[in-house]
DNA sequence: AATCCGGCCAACCGCATGTTA
DNA sequence: GTAACATGCGGTTGGCCGGAT
């Protein structure tokens, strides 16, 4: 026998974009209980939405940490370098970019940087751009077997590292000197923003109050939603500020414990318990225009010793870099070895 | 002022894979 | 082992908005 259906079918699931009503109960909700276990959530909530639209609702725009509006130039070089050796594997290139949802890169590569690409080939039209391997294209020509299949991931990784070098490298290294003066006061957690689409738009900042400057769309805030929607950031901004112990106490506690050592891949809870602490306790790591900090993502990049490291049996972290670093490598490879 | 049209993006859809009873 | 469901992911679409006509 199968597993019993979660939610009661006969409920007619609401579609269409959520209110910030629905916002709030959502969010409130995962305040409460962490994020995952999904199918419980319609129930739980009394929300008349499927349990995969409250996760993509949440994971593409209310979890924290999610940063909003213009992409910098390091995170375009970033995507078109990785888009080029991965192809349209999203989520995998968002797991370079922690700050940006895969939803959000896929959508700014359709509208933008394709187009910007396109004009760019076209100025120089003789030489048209050299499409490198993309897995997708090796699963369909190719039937390699799943050992070739690690192996190809596994130099992809490299040929990523050493892509995203580049990209750092070139316009990166600049600004990164920069911004290590300037961009300590950076904002850290960035929620929903409202666009002209009459959506949302709020900021949690780490240091103060959020300035305009802090984002490029956050000045163009209206509706009645941003009342709405400042309640969320306050639910947000409370979650962040006062319960991350809690949060990382209840992660451990049975209920999610017990998911987790059920489940490796669902630990949701450790994950925003990793996330929390990332983002509070690093308020003077430099951040990228992007929101990537880059200081340990290119200690990352740049030091060839830390893929082995991380696997060494008396690696421990120590520092929150050592753990950044740790992160950083699991989840870039997390989607490689899915 | 009205209409058209393209850009943009949140959300949905469908498929593949993972998980569970 | 199997069926049924959850989850993850990429492709696509619906609808709002602003600029052009």
């Amino acid at each position: 026998m199968g597993r019993p259906p979660c939610c009661s079918q006969t409920i007619v699931v609401k579609k269409g974009p959520w209110t910030p009503e629905e916002d709030i109960i959502l969010v409130s909700y995962i305040h409460q209980h962490g994020p995952g276990n999904w199918r419980s959530v319609p129930n739980n909530t009394g929300l008349l939405r499927c349990s995969k639209s409250c996760r993509l609702r949440w994971t593409n725009y209310l979890r924290p940490g999610i940063k909003r509006g213009d992409f910098s130039d390091d995170e375009e070089n970033v995507i078109v370098h990785l888009q080029a050796l991965l192809g349209n594997r999203w989520a995998a290139i968002a797991s370079y970019l922690p700050q940006r949802t895969d939803n959000d890169i896929k959508n700014y590569w359709n509208t933008h940087l394709k187009k910007k690409l396109k004009l760019g080939f076209d100025d120089q039209s003789s030489q048209s751009p050299p499409p490198p391997h993309h897995h997708h294209d090796l699963q369909k020509n190719g039937n390699f077997s799943k050992g070739q299949w690690e192996r190809r991931l596994q130099t992809d990784i490299q040929t990523a590292k050493q892509a995203l070098r580049e990209a750092l490298s070139l316009t990166t290294k600049q600004n990164f000197i920069q911004n290590n003066n300037n961009n300590s006061k950076l904002l850290f957690l960035s929620s929903p923003t409202p666009n002209k689409n009459n959506n949302k738009q709020f900021h949690v900042s780490s240091s103060s109050s959020s300035s305009p400057s802090s984002s490029s769309s956050s000045s163009s805030s209206s509706s009645t939603y941003v009342s709405n929607a400042e309640n969320i950031a306050e639910l947000l901004k409370n979650w962040t500020k006062n319960s991350p112990n809690k949060a990382m106490a209840r992660s451990r506690n049975s209920e999610s414990s017990s998911s987790c050592q059920n489940n490796n891949n669902n630990c949701s809870n450790l994950w925003v318990e990793e996330e929390i602490s990332y983002y509070s306790n690093n308020n003077n790591n430099n951040v990228q225009d992007g929101g990537v900090p880059f200081n340990l993502l290119e200690k990352w990049l740049f030091d060839e010793a830390a893929p082995t490291l991380q696997h060494h049996p008396q690696y421990h972290p120590q520092h929150q870099d050592d753990h950044f670093l740790h992160l950083s490598l699991q989840d870039s490879q997390a989607p490689f070895f899915n």
